[in-house]
DNA sequence: CGTCGCATTGATATCGCTCAAATCCGGTGG
DNA sequence: CCACCGGATTTGAGCGATATCAATGCGACG
């Protein structure tokens, strides 16, 4: 649920799926929180492929580093049709300064993002597509199984991790063959516990 | 300079080289400032290659996370003789609610973070390794030629990128060739003014 | 029924990782 | 002052993993 002190300060707007947003180079005037739908934030770079910065989906705020940058860094892209609160910087600004409950809470709310984009990092680092599959489980899996639910299709998390679509097809299909991990319409997990 | 607030809650701690502030795994006591030197936040993969997730210099938090999380994630290892301070995470936690500027001034700084970490995984996403030093230059350079102090070794810099060392010095030998970039001591850049 | 995008598999070329070795450089101790 | 050492730098050779191009099937949707 979007912070009650930032409710007043928004307005509700409604996108179509392929909408924008908002676009690179736009000066940024407003923090976003999902109510439902998807909004995926990429910047395509010189040949076209799209690099998803990252995905918002219902209950998540993004544009955040819009509170700190005079312009956008990327695209918004409505992946699914969305309903979005936007909330102008300079109140969102304000709420921050006078509510401590709720900075402390957006503090810890960016930390935690701050964790998740670090394990992806991390991740990229990782040499092999098997290796980035396994990490992807251990950080995003829950339970001893370290089960995923895909949220979109195999491409998106090819993208998520930095692979070609078909090299994490035929690593998963490896990886299936030899009885490491288990797949079941959309969920993803290790057919052993682990650790 | 470590915010005043938060001075008198912190203890000021000096380390050698290659000591460990914290080991992943760790209970999450405190928040680390670093005074001088440089620590290296890292994990060890299962073969033992070191994943360097972010590098502490003086003037910087690490271990921000420490306040929403029990545990630490990484390992904190000294590279360069370090006076910390340390500041336990529930006197950083009273101070962020009790001061609305700090607490505005430590959103602004995970924000930053979280764009250097955003523009770090989006590079590892990148195919070629010029292509990620293009990107490095255009995320990390300064001025119309995109200039870059490097802080550490080329070695250190590869890590960052994502790449073994050799590739790294002979995709910048290449570029350097080829006139598109040059080096200049510990000073990188492009030959031709970006767009 | 046609189209579009995802899923899947195949073939091939390339790029980056790995192992190896030589040089350089700063620091350190004799 | 010199010998020595560890770490960074640089270049070489070869292999394997992954990107790329290509083709097909499939389901959703208009």
């Amino acid at each position: 649920m979007i912070e009650r002190c930032l409710q007043e300060e928004a307005r509700l707007r409604e996108f179509l799926k392929g909408a924008q947003v908002f676009r690179q180079g736009d000066v940024a005037r407003a923090v976003f929180y999902v109510v439902d739908g998807e909004v995926q934030l990429c910047r395509f770079g010189r040949r076209g492929e799209r690099i998803i910065v990252h995905r918002a989906r219902a209950g998540e705020y993004f544009a955040e580093a819009s509170l700190e940058s005079k312009r956008y860094h990327c695209d918004a892209i409505v992946m699914k049709p969305a309903r979005l609160l936007e909330v102008p910087a300079a109140r969102f600004r304000y709420v921050l300064r006078s509510d401590p409950d709720f900075a402390q809470r957006w503090s810890a709310l960016l930390s935690r993002q701050l964790q998740i984009v670090r394990a992806r990092a991390e991740r990229m680092s990782l040499v092999g597509a098997a290796e980035r599959v396994r990490h992807y489980l251990a950080t995003a899996g829950s339970g001893p199984r370290l089960e995923v639910e895909l949220r979109g299709s195999i491409k998106d998390l090819a993208a998520e991790l930095g692979l070609t679509h078909e090299t994490l097809y035929r690593t998963l299909a490896r990886m299936q063959k030899s009885g490491e991990i288990e797949r079941e319409g959309s969920r993803l997990r290790r057919r052993r516990a682990s650790v």
